[in-house]
DNA sequence: AAATCACCCTGCTCGC
DNA sequence: TGCGAGCAGGGTGATT
């Protein structure tokens, strides 16, 4: 699921219900995802007040008055959920990650939920995972940018940074493919498989052209298609695939409006249709990937 | 150093 | 209907 639109959906939807309250109670189900959760992660967030919520790349920031910050990855498959506690703002933890509220109802977490937050003012708010490839981690606010998993990323494809000139600069004599040298999160930071088709098919520029290749009339296309369908992806809610994006449960609906990614064999919206020399989408595979494009218009 | 590759894990879809 | 193969939005660490 989960690209830069996608987080910024989610943020957004945890923002609602989370910011400015309260932690009451935290709760883990397991000993971590990618990595193993920090030491006393429940117990360090129980009590903190949430003050603000960043994005930065894939990556959430959510900062508490604890001095810390919460940071969360979601992986290929993680999405939060967030829903008002049953019949009372009150519950708590039972044995197996149970919580219970106020009547005795149980609330047994769901499948693959391992991380629970409750707020006083009654929204349990959990971080489903069934591939565990998300990941969690606490670090001191103030260095932020410190962390080893944020240092090094490429600039906010959508902040004033990346430009045509910084581009152009982080792909200068890369002997890798453009859609190699997109995903990489120290070129631009956000990016993913869908989007970087989607962008390079509105730059007019083919996946498998040299990065190296790309500075100069190329860049200045991919510019504004990077920032161009991320702000349209972001306005539809993000893409929901096999799951839910947003934290309300909400679909998001710029699955609907993909130009390539996903379509093989379909026509291409740029290509006037058969006897054009268009064969539709094509896929291919880069490094384990699959890849959609036009090979008419993206040269 | 830069670029590829195997791997982490579960669930879903497709073809037989 | 069951079963195995292949594939999926991610990133890391080891290897070339």
């Amino acid at each position: 699921m989960p690209e830069l639109p996608e987080v910024e959906t989610v943020m957004r939807g945890l923002r609602a219900v989370l910011e400015g309250r309260r932690i009451a109670r935290a709760a883990t189900m397991r000993e971590g995802l990618r990595w193993p959760f920090p030491e006393g992660l429940a117990r360090r967030l129980t009590g903190a007040t949430v003050l603000g919520f960043r994005r930065r790349g894939k990556y959430m920031l959510v900062r508490l008055d604890t001095g810390e910050s919460l940071l969360i990855h979601l992986g290929m498959s993680g999405r939060m959920v967030a829903r008002p506690l049953a019949g009372a703002a009150i519950s708590w933890m039972g044995p197996n990650g149970v919580f219970s509220d106020a009547r005795g109802h149980n609330q047994p977490p769901e499948a693959h939920e391992h991380l629970v937050m409750e707020t006083e003012d009654g929204t349990r708010v959990g971080f489903v995972d069934p591939r565990r490839f998300g990941s969690v981690d606490l670090l001191p606010t103030a260095v932020e940018d410190a962390h080893k998993l944020l240092a090094g990323m490429g600039p906010e494809p959508l902040e004033d940074g990346f430009t045509v000139a910084s581009l152009s600069g982080a792909l200068a004599g890369k002997a890798t493919p453009i859609k190699a040298a997109l995903l990489d999160q120290r070129v631009v930071a956000g990016l993913g498989n869908i989007y970087v088709a989607e962008a390079l098919f509105r730059a007019r520029i083919s996946p498998r052209r040299l990065a190296g290749t790309i500075p100069g009339a190329r860049a200045v296309r991919l510019v504004p298609a990077v920032k161009a369908v991320l702000e349209e992806a972001i306005g539809a809610g993000g893409s929901s695939l096999r799951d839910y994006v947003r934290a309300d449960g909400e679909l998001g609906r710029f699955q609907d409006r993909f130009s390539v990614y996903d379509r093989e064999g379909q026509p291409c919206p740029l290509c006037p249709g058969p006897g054009s020399g268009c064969a539709g989408v094509s896929r291919i595979v880069q490094s384990g990937r699959s890849t959609f494009y036009c090979a008419r218009t993206q040269r």
